[in-house]
DNA sequence: ATTGCCGCAATTTTT
DNA sequence: TTGCGGCAAT
């Protein structure tokens, strides 16, 4: 057990208590990992079956590395523990089980496209205004219920749920959820919520099912137990939680990394767990073995703003380590040009490679600038996150293809593929079919394979048997090729290929190389024998389960060690990953915290989710930490203008380095337009601009007239020359002080402030 | 049925 | 700015 040396105090407690419930709140950098795997190897060690303990995590990469980490502690045993994300371990379950449920075991997973389609669909079919309706926020509704175990019985006997949908307009939620699963269930079809709910389901109705699983998994360990939800929580407590259990669980989170609360993940869940599991025994991982001092203290500032929290102090011995540097610039592009800058400078001066480095944004669509700052310098780089490759249209045309293959009434496939390429199957027809398929509460493939009662016209009715001749051919070659071959089969057979090389531009040559590379990815998941996380079980390299690795795995679980490149993502996908230097940057009021958090109807709590994000995101940096933000930046295409961030203020200053930043930039957050005047006009014309449109409000055409003095939202400050045409469609002629010159602006449409 | 054009809405965050 | 959905022309 030369192991245990390796660890302090607390973390020795932790790894060899065994036996009864155990909370471990575990702060960033606080060697988390290493405790649970030395945990599991412990187990192990004392002659525990590998195969009866179970461990939850939230990605399949966490699941990988604490895989990989057992295996090196505990050798072969390692592998027959059962360890992956709630999401593929209850995906494995539920197809050994799927009969007790009313589901083939060969069921298909949708992913969030394919459920957003099937609610369009709905929406539609029953006369609403998919405006209204907007499918994001019908499925989040919808998510939110089963999230919370609410049925859609349950949903229309819920007052407040339809109360708060009549609120935003949208009575009918609960009439899209019903049928929405009674979709699902004729296509033999699962959504990502449906994995955790059905589980449930599945083992509140099953005792012997449940029985079978609680005599199996005698340990369970959960990671990131913050970001659990009531459903996850409630399955766990099933499977630990009854007379004469041991209750051997053992769950490791931080409530300070709390993160993902808009998904319905609750930190209540920490505290409930201490009632739910009297004799507990908890466990506080303090010391930060990650990073310097200074990036401590730093977080430590941070998150002192939050009230609800478990008390608790990070603290290193590490030294203090370099300031934290601010950079501020005055456009998203001239931000990106800085960090870049000061990438190069790092690797020159401390000798950094590029994938020491990440540079980490709120939202993907950030990325963009900093793709192309850092080709212009020759950076090699990685985006993780963002439109996946598997979201490309090309892709999910061929994978529509091996869908449907293997479950024909995977309704979202069909319809995908049903005509594609154009084989004369219009929309038309395809409602229609839909629709006979509703009202008979059928399948859309039994539909198609009866055809002949539809009424179509000949020609559609003989397409339509041929595709179904089609695809029953591509069945009957299941059995004997292997997933590689299927695909390249299917491939060629539907000329696929040929209809996308048809228009001869670059994008169509991207589109064939993207379905090239998905080939290939195919036949590498068929080829590799690489040992997959059940690998208590046999192999399997079957077409349907690549179909659901494809769904359940993330960008960021593919290669993140692969090569030396400098990594862009979000701050969510950096949780749990660590870099000797980071970049935080569009640090900015309205982008971080996000706009749709400061009006949030709870603004403290949502602010808080947002202050912890960030925490999480300074947590990450080893060494070298550096945030930056812009004053201006486009955003849906017209330029906007913000402050830095009110988390930037909330570092006390010791720990930063602002000499690189632009003095006038000293922003404060309150801003006065009388007395500003003067000491703006020292300071550079952009960044007056800038601090003056942080301001701007437009004023009514009622106040323009000829010789004012005026702000516009693009062109910034000028003078109203002349004004003609009558009405509300009154043109003015305005000469702005930037190099735009004279402009003439239709008053209905400009946004203009008066200034005087 | 298919193609192509126009107008509008979208950006949090993920399994 | 992009990408999608709706509509009109072929």
């Amino acid at each position: 057990m030369s192991y245990l040396n390796e660890l302090n105090e607390v973390q020795r407690q932790a790894v060899t208590h065994i036996d009864g419930p155990a909370l471990i709140i575990a702060g960033p950098g606080s060697g988390k990992t290493r405790v649970l795997t030395y945990r599991i190897a412990h187990l192990i060690d004392s002659g525990i079956a590998p195969w009866s303990v179970l461990t939850l995590t939230f990605t399949n990469k966490a699941a990988k590395e604490m895989k990989e980490r057992i295996a090196n502690v505990a050798g072969k045993n390692a592998g027959k523990i059962w360890a992956g994300t709630f999401h593929s371990v209850f995906a494995r379950i539920l197809r050994v089980e799927a009969s007790k449920i009313g589901y083939p075991s060969d069921f298909t997973i949708y992913d969030s496209k394919d459920t957003k389609s099937a609610i369009t669909e709905l929406v539609k079919a029953h006369g609403l205004d998919p405006k209204l309706y907007n499918a994001s926020a019908v499925y989040n509704r919808i998510s939110l219920a089963k999230n919370s175990l609410i049925s859609p019985k349950a949903y229309f006997e819920d007052v407040n749920r339809l109360l708060e949908d009549k609120q935003n307009k949208m009575p009918y939620i609960y009439k899209i959820y019903e049928l929405y699963v009674g979709k699902c269930k004729r296509s033999a079809a699962m959504d990502f919520d449906d994995l955790l709910y059905q589980m449930y389901q599945l083992l509140e109705n099953n005792p012997d099912v449940l029985s079978k699983y609680r005599e199996k998994f005698k340990y369970i360990l959960v990671d990131e137990f913050q970001d659990t939800n009531l459903l996850q929580y409630s399955i766990i407590k099933k499977l630990v939680s009854y007379d004469g259990s041991s209750n051997n669980i053992c769950v490791v989170g931080d409530d300070a990394q709390s993160i993902y609360a808009f998904r319905g993940a609750t930190i209540q869940n920490i505290l409930n767990f201490e009632k739910d599991f009297p004799g507990i025994e908890v466990f506080k991982l303090e010391q930060n073995y990650r990073s310097t001092n200074y990036i401590i203290q730093a977080a430590n500032d941070i998150i002192a703003k939050n009230s609800k929290q478990i008390k608790k102090t990070i603290f290193t011995d590490k030294k203090e380590g370099e300031l934290i540097r601010v950079i501020n610039a005055i456009t998203d592009t001239e931000e990106a040009r800085q960090v870049v800058n000061m990438i190069v400078e790092q690797k020159n001066r401390y000798h950094i490679s590029n994938d020491d480095i990440a540079i980490l944004y709120r939202t993907n669509a950030q990325s963009r600038v900093f793709e192309e700052a850092l080709k212009s310098k020759r950076i090699p780089y990685k985006i993780y996150g963002g439109t996946s490759f598997y979201d490309r249209k090309e892709v999910k045309d061929v994978l529509g293809y091996l869908r449907a293959v293997v479950n024909p009434k995977d309704e979202e496939a069909l319809k995908r593929i049903l005509n594609y390429p154009t084989r004369g199957i219009g929309p038309t027809s395809i409602s229609k079919l839909l629709k006979i398929a509703t009202e008979e509460k059928l399948s859309l493939w039994t539909i198609c394979e009866n055809v002949h009662h539809a009424s179509l016209p000949k020609r559609t009715e003989n397409a339509i048997k041929q595709f179904v001749q089609m695809i029953k051919l591509f069945q009957k070659r299941i059995a004997n090729s292997t997933a590689y071959e299927l695909a390249k089969y299917i491939v060629k057979m539907t000329e696929i290929i040929l209809d996308l090389k048809k228009p001869r531009t670059i994008e169509a040559q991207n589109r064939v190389e993207n379905v090239t590379e998905l080939l290939d990815g195919i036949k590498s998941f068929v080829e590799d024998d690489e040992v997959d996380e059940f690998s208590t079980n046999i192999e399997d390299k079957s077409l349907q389960s690549y179909l659901q690795n494809v769904v359940l795995l993330t960008d960021l679980d593919k290669d993140l060690e692969e090569e030396t490149r400098v990594k862009l993502m979000s701050v969510h996908s950096s949780k749990g990953l660590e870099f000797k230097s980071v970049f935080i940057v569009g640090v900015e009021e309205n982008l971080f915290p996000s706009m749709m958090a400061l009006k949030s109807k709870d603004i403290n709590a949502a602010v808080d989710e947002e202050r912890r994000l960030f925490y999480v995101a300074v947590t990450r940096a080893e060494q070298f930490l550096t945030l930056s933000y812009s004053t201006s930046r486009y955003r849906f295409g017209n330029m906007t203008y913000n402050t830095s961030s009110r988390f930037l203020e909330e570092i006390s200053s010791k720990y930063l380095d602002l000499s690189t930043q632009n003095k006038t930039a000293k922003v404060s957050q309150t801003y006065n337009k009388k007395n500003t005047m003067d000491k703006l006009s020292t300071m550079s014309k952009p960044y007056v601009k800038a601090k003056m449109m942080a301001n701007f409000k437009a004023s009514p055409i009622s106040m323009a007239s000829v010789g004012c003095e005026i702000l516009h939202q693009r062109f910034g400050n000028g003078k109203i020359i002349s004004i003609d045409g009558d009405g509300s469609n009154k043109v003015a002629t305005i000469f702005f002080e930037d190099e735009v010159g004279e402009k003439r602006i239709m008053l209905k449409f400009a946004k203009i402030q008066v200034l005087e």
